[in-house]
DNA sequence: ATGAAAGCGCTAACAC
DNA sequence: GTGTTAGCGCTTTCAT
């Protein structure tokens, strides 16, 4: 039961097998050049003895990693659901991936730098807070995909949500439950606040609200939508689009404290579908990103350049879909 | 702005400074031996190549990877929380994180045979789901740390929460309040479920309120908490202790839809600090794990059997915490 | 179908 | 203080 002192190495099954390490190799990665006796031979063998291949002196040798690096940060409420279509695409693809993550204490830079010691053949970025010109130089070196942020950057490719359109529908959903008084709660400088804030502002106008067009400054958290709630009260809207569900859910907390109950008095549209949105309590109407197709398409572009595949363009646009739920409803009879 | 076709090594290194590749090692490494002069002028010229060490090169050669793999799962509402903890533990000891995740549709054996081959000198695991058996088949491979759940084998290290305690910390506080007739809703089979079930009942006990212990089966998710508040409907307590929160918030729900207002009619208590009980929607009672403390202490415990410094005991048991938020409150007068 | 030999980028042991 | 040499575990020619 004790470790044993010394892993397995190819040597050992070709010993064992009593061939070379070279057949072993082939037999290993299910290359062709080996009679099916021997392959079975050597297998059990390798199997028997617990042989585990060396990436690394693989990887080193064969020039390849097959590696794909992702950087999430552990403080995004969907990054890890990002994480599963990521391996699910990565799979198929025959590619691994190999995680690294941003938090509170340790930045992006630190996460980038570690992968790229693995030698990642490229990089997958979620929202990545790195500036463009870091991002640049990353472009320089390997290819880099930035999920759900734009990047105005010949080098980078990106796979993101079109947030102005999901906006959009919010608004359409509202306007089709009969609401007119629609306010937006702006998420600031957030990477996507600008297009959802744009697709409110075109919908309203497109359905002839464009005078009632009402944005209040909000954020990114819970307490920034709180934040705006408290703005909002002393002349409330029938409805109200948000940054994202943690504002949204902030908003809703505060309203609710002072007798505004969705969808009763007034409806709240989050945006995200974050997990907790789904929560009975929480059953929060929002824009849902396609965060598989969004993970698939990732996956592919990074393989494409890889591969040196010519891409057409440089932006991949995803559409976002409304999940209704529980904070919307048709306008309250007095309003 | 063409990704260069090859990396930059360190011969390219020495090569550009006229030295040998040794002595960039040396520098690179920040190992003694180069006279300041050297070590200044190759620093410089690194930088400017680009130079990035080849982790893989490096660590075959020198035969030690300071790697810790850690699996985490996807799903799992506080996971994403411990790798903070454990990156910035492994951050101060000289270690580096090697993530892997499970999703669910990758199996935790695919996750560990990843971090296998990447020759990881230990493994920390987030709340297992391997069977024991396979667990110990790892731990004669290569030390083994299982966090938040027990492991009845001889050779894995376990760091968890004290469950018991966090138990009897929920009830003591709710029989502070007057409650006694507390339930639990139970979590099945579950890690830790019955070491919270047992923590309830000794509770129970050590308040003279043996007799009024009541089970209810739930499980881990929101619908099992909803499945035991209609089975606690007919003779409400008047507080329920949960095995985790997402059932707390499932009960919650349940009973706020047939008018059972928290803390006004009826107190819970969830369990894990998950960072949706923070939401001020649900603004849940919980016990905190000292997520923290224990990713401290795995880390520290990996690295104690890679370094075979003798430890005393396999397991480390940490005291959980209650945080007191909106969901309990003293006996309502008539009950 | 199989083996011998070279070498991926780096570090360690030793020489100078 | 600096260079030389050998080799980590594997894949890849190139022979046979």
């Amino acid at each position: 039961m004790q470790t044993p002192d010394r892993r397995i190495t190819l040597a050992d099954v070709a010993a064992e097998a009593g061939v070379s390490t070279a057949l072993v190799s082939i037999v290993m990665r299910g290359a062709p050049g080996a009679g099916a006796a021997t392959r079975e031979r050597v297998l059990e063998i390798a199997q028997r003895l617990g042989y585990q291949p060396d990436s690394r002196a693989r990887l080193l040798r064969s020039g390849r990693s097959r590696l794909l690096g992702v950087v999430f940060d552990v403080r995004h409420p969907f990054h890890v659901d990002v994480l599963t279509g990521l391996y699910d695409a990565a799979d198929k693809a025959g590619y691994q991936l190999t995680l690294s993550a941003e938090t509170p204490r340790r930045a992006d830079r630190a996460a980038v730098d570690d992968l790229l010691q693995d030698r990642c053949e490229a990089l997958i970025l979620l929202t990545p807070s790195l500036r463009t010109a870091d991002l640049a130089a990353l472009a320089a070196r390997l290819p880099v995909v930035a999920m759900m942020r734009a990047v105005r950057q010949r080098d980078v490719d990106v796979v993101q949500t079109d947030d102005r359109r999901g906006a959009r529908q919010a608004v359409d959903h509202l306007v089709g439950l009969g609401h007119r008084r629609i306010a937006h709660v702006d998420g600031g400088t957030q990477h996507g606040a600008a297009e959802r804030r744009t697709g409110y502002e075109e919908a309203m106008r497109d359905h002839g609200l464009g005078g009632l067009i009402r944005i209040v400054p909000g954020g990114s958290g819970e307490e920034d939508g709180a934040r705006a709630a408290a703005g909002l009260l002393a002349d409330p809207p029938t409805a109200v689009t948000t940054f994202n569900d943690l504002a949204a859910t902030g908003l809703l907390d505060v309203l609710r404290r002072h007798g505004l109950d969705a969808p009763r008095d007034i409806s709240v549209v989050g945006y995200d579908d974050s997990s907790f949105s789904r929560l009975a309590h929480v059953d929060l109407t929002t824009v849902a990103q396609d965060i598989e197709e969004m993970a698939t398409r990732a996956v592919g572009r990074a393989i494409d350049r890889i591969e040196t595949v010519p891409v057409a363009r440089r932006e991949v646009v995803i559409a976002p879909r409304l999940v209704v739920r529980g904070t919307t409803g048709p306008l309250p009879i007095r309003s």
